[in-house]
DNA sequence: AATGCTATCAACCGCAGCTAA
DNA sequence: TTTAGCTGCGGTTGATAGCAT
């Protein structure tokens, strides 16, 4: 819906009496109306002489901007799914900020909105671990932490029962983690991060998670990142135009493992959802990443109640 | 209730690439 | 070959809603 102006703002043309003056800011009712009527009667492009024939008082970029990533029929909206956020993570991680060509395999979803989802959420994390965005610390922090995080969330929505009481089967075994379900989906995960717990809801990182990282950073001051052996990127080819994405029965690398089916069964296409264990257990170095934050001690001391890799905040 | 802070996201800006004249 | 206009992309800004104090 759009954020229809009621009062004139600075961003808005300054002086009205001036007809001929472009507008810029919110768009209207009126505008959205004007510019969805003269597309839905000529088609879109050629913005600039499209903005004048239409009789809009805004540049053609602007006609532009507000068609595709707003107005346009198939825009999805709404938060994006774990499914989304791990094809969004996964895809950056392999063509970095390329916000149009990521958004080309999220149907419905706009370059604009992927690039603030990664602004406002991804880069907030970032902050608080205390590493830069496009570092590979980061990326093998979110591939460690996040991506198991969001295929966790996935797994509970595939269950009947939202909750945690559908997984009847959660152990951690050193650095991977198993969960399994008694339903008749039959899914089965494994990954390779530190002791999960199944009842944080809040953090990803447990207190149990925090002391053993807090154990690896104290022990190593010069972390290494040579056994992280991570990064089987995705298949996507460069020029493909089709979404490889979760909705559709693909099978595909995983930075996870080798690779996981998808069956197309379920509200988010994940029911089948099912990670091989990997034959020789990857493994993640904690020690390369620096918790501490600008001058406020360990970030880790008291995990229990952070925010950090905060699912709910995704 | 008032104020300040933070997160979100729509929209703008500048630049680069493409194309037609 | 040059140039002007158009389009698309990525970075950035600013309005505003929601939350905390």
């Amino acid at each position: 819906m759009s954020i229809a102006m009621s009062t004139t703002t600075k961003r808005e043309f300054g002086n009205s009496n001036e007809e001929n003056e472009l507008r810029r800011g919110p768009w209207t009712l009126e505008e959205d109306s004007l510019l969805i009527q003269y597309i839905a009667r000529h088609g879109e492009g050629r913005w600039n002489m499209l903005a004048k024939s239409a009789g809009l008082k805004r540049t053609g970029k602007s006609c532009r901007l507000r068609w595709l990533n707003y107005l346009k029929p198939d825009i999805k909206r709404g938060n994006l799914s774990p499914q989304e956020q791990l094809l969004i993570l996964e895809l950056h991680s392999k063509w970095g900020n390329r916000w149009s060509k990521i958004a080309q395999h999220l149907p419905g979803r706009t370059d604009n909105e992927i690039k603030n989802y990664w602004r406002t959420r991804v880069q907030k994390q970032a902050r608080q671990l205390n590493i830069e965005s496009g570092s590979k610390r980061f990326l093998d922090a979110v591939k460690c932490f996040w991506m198991p995080r969001l295929l966790q969330k996935m797994e509970q929505n595939t269950s009947p029962i939202s909750d945690h009481s559908s997984i009847t089967n959660m152990n951690n075994f050193g650095n991977s983690f198993e969960a399994s379900t008694s339903t008749n989906n039959s899914i089965s995960t494994s990954f390779n991060v530190p002791s999960i717990s199944p009842s944080s809801q809040n953090s990803f990182i447990d207190a149990s998670s925090a002391n053993h990282l807090s154990t690896m950073s104290s022990t190593n001051n010069n972390p290494s990142l040579d056994f992280l052996q991570f990064s089987q990127p995705l298949e996507i080819s460069e020029n493909s135009k089709s979404a490889p994405n979760v909705l559709d029965n693909n099978v595909y690398n995983c930075p996870i493992q080798e690779n996981y089916s998808i069956d197309d069964t379920n509200n988010y296409g994940f029911e089948g959802l099912y990670f091989d264990p990997p034959s020789s257990m990857e493994t993640c170095d904690f020690s390369q990443f620096d918790f501490q934050t600008s001058g406020s001690g360990w970030m880790l001391d008291n995990m229990a109640n952070s925010t950090l890799w905060n699912m709910d905040a995704m």
